[in-house]
DNA sequence: ACGACCATGTAACAGGTTACATGATTCT
DNA sequence: AGAATCATGTAACCTGTTACATGGTCGT
């Protein structure tokens, strides 16, 4: 159960709203933990009842009102505590990579057409990571050297996952001329 | 909701028991798709009674009788419907990289110290997963080339991460010597 | 003696997903 | 006219985890 600590991560550095939080589930923090906006708003709740976070109420024109958390000094102590802690094993669930497992039943067409997908998905995130690493370089206050580490994460990740479509795009066009 | 593919993928082409099938997630599978054996033999009874899976029971002495469960035409059939449907996106759960971005509130030493575990353990890995791929690529029958596929996506995986925990390693020894 | 391996399962609970609900503004 | 963005939430349902339960063999 640590989605409140990647939530108390984030708010760290900036007092955001549970839709800010949700846009970074999305995108950087996603690689490597993912939650939608239902289940942030609920830890959000959970979080402002046992006093981690506080939020203030913020009216905006034209947008819908929102809510400005922050975290608290208890939320910091929780914080602490869970990073002394051994870390849970990392989890994966990636769906096209057991389809290339049963790949000798799929059809080499449709597959290479998802890789392409997946391939495009993956450089555009690869872009935003790399952009995001700059600026970032560029300034260098406290916190910033392990946001970086995150993205160079980002980078390395998406960079191995590109160089294994290679392997496997030419194992799916063999195949394919082999059927002809 | 395919787990169900998943192990429909594993008996694809072996006969197997919710016990094997178990290892196999925990090993090489498991960077890809993770499941307990409680849940696996769950799965096992729904698919058993949906009859995409069928089971002989096989008595033995010494060690306690087991079910061996193989793949149904039908369930051979589920799997080509749910290869030509597009796959869910990836997720991952790596409480080990929130810690890494939350690390400015962390003692650097602790997590160094869980860093080394976890090279260590990605490297024993890393050296599993070189040497399954070695002896695949001696037999090359149907299916190898994709479960080679497979190993090789392990394989560039804990290069990248090992790569990456160098990075991690110089910035919190970095953090360290000007804590003094 | 003690732990690891083989082998199967049930039950309670926690966590996560999908569907539903609302509504103004801005871009195409 | 229609879709996307901003912004919050509830409820039903499905999935996944943890705890419990059993018991023989084999290696150290």
């Amino acid at each position: 159960m640590s989605l409140r600590h990647a939530i108390l991560v984030l708010l760290q550095d900036e007092e955001a709203s549970g839709y800010d939080l949700a846009r970074e589930f999305a995108n950087s923090i996603g690689l490597v933990w993912n939650a939608t906006h239902q289940q942030i708003y609920l830890e959000l709740g959970k979080l402002n009842e046992q006093n981690m976070v506080h939020y203030r109420h913020v009216p905006q024109d034209g947008k819908p009102d929102k809510k400005l958390y922050r975290i608290t000094d208890e939320g910091r102590q929780e914080l602490v505590r869970w990073l002394r802690r051994p870390a849970a094993p990392a989890r994966v669930r990636d769906a096209f990579m057991v389809k290339v497992a049963g790949g000798a039943l799929a059809d080499p067409e449709t597959l290479l057409g998802e890789l392409d997908q997946l391939v495009q998905q993956r450089k555009e995130r690869l872009a935003n990571f790399e952009a995001e690493a700059r600026k970032l370089e560029r300034q260098s206050e406290g916190n910033s050297r392990f946001q970086h580490l995150t993205l160079r994460r980002g980078i390395l990740d998406q960079e191995a996952w590109l160089a294994w479509a290679e392997e496997v795009r030419e194992v799916l066009e063999d195949t394919l001329n082999h059927q002809h």
